[in-house]
DNA sequence: TCCGCTATCTATAAACA
DNA sequence: TTGTTTATAGATAGCGG
């Protein structure tokens, strides 16, 4: 029996992409938990694929989220310091919120909570690329704020005065 | 010559190692490519390797960044249905931070832009399992705010009555 | 460390049940 | 559709340079 070579390209018949799908999914899986294994490493798979209308999430899939499911992207990621401030990268529309909360702190703590929480929004990484297929259901922004040190509030819960320093692990995702 | 099959398991020598996740990863990229192309899906891989200690996003590599690098993470989604609510999952210093940010906004529109954004932080969609390796540099909480509509500002970059309407599309992450 | 090499093993395309 | 088989293409462990 001769099998001709697998031409690289998109599958146009819907069942036998979908048996391709399943196969190479399974193998891809394989490979992954393998490599963890073999070389101590976390692994973690996202795929979205319109045949299934969900997306996967690997090792721990999970069912078929409304939201999730049509959501579909490229992630690139790069260092801040590509960057060259935030307003070359977020939308008109993103500073006009950073604005906006700033101007609507007047307490000093909700300044000091506020401002660290949303100036340093382009804290140190901003991740881009992010694809939205269903505009009416994900479109905006992504910030995605990593909270260092959230412990540091004093007996009362109030912030105390170093926050600043506490919170410079802060991540911001942003997206057109 | 004859080799023998393959001990599925942590190879402790570290040049080994290496040269075996050198070589499985590239094929593991080459196997999610072909994915992507036969199939017509996206997909992008987070690993995380001790070894090059950074941290590797598929398809766009990132330089080594010293914070992101020493992040490892085990991915787990599940529907939000499943949480009772939010103190259920989010630890007690999360709580207490959020409960300060609504102590601190007196202001009606800092409310409304407050209370939405932190009250809704269970909104949606919760993602746990987040594992840190080094808690020195990422302990804490992680929070993924999806910000749906941003553009809901009247025209002199005021919040709208509606907001909450116009933010359910807000997603949390947290971790212990 | 980073190539090549290649014997061997694995994944999987195609066909059929 | 799902499962099984089988031939072949492709991946890769171990080694040498």
């Amino acid at each position: 029996m001769i099998r001709k070579k697998v031409k690289l390209a998109y599958i146009t018949n819907d069942s036998s992409r979908k048996a391709t799908y399943k196969k190479r999914n399974k193998g891809l899986m394989k490979n992954m938990s393998e490599l963890s294994t073999l070389c101590g490493i976390n692994t973690c798979a996202i795929m979205y694929s319109p045949d299934e209308s969900q997306l996967e999430v690997w090792p721990s899939p999970i069912g078929g989220q409304q939201v999730l499911s049509k959501f579909r992207m490229i992630l690139e990621m790069e260092q801040r310091k590509n960057m060259v401030n935030q307003e070359s990268f977020l939308s008109q529309r993103t500073v006009k919120v950073v604005e906006q909360l700033k101007k609507h702190c007047k307490d000093n703590q909700e300044k000091e909570m506020t401002l660290v929480m949303f100036n340093n929004i382009c804290g140190k990484w901003v991740i881009h690329g992010f694809n939205f297929r269903d505009i009416n259901d994900l479109n905006g922004i992504i910030i995605i704020v990593l909270i260092h040190g959230c412990t540091s509030t004093d007996d009362d819960g109030n912030a105390q005065s170093n926050a600043e320093d506490r919170y410079k692990g802060y991540c911001a995702i942003g997206c057109e």
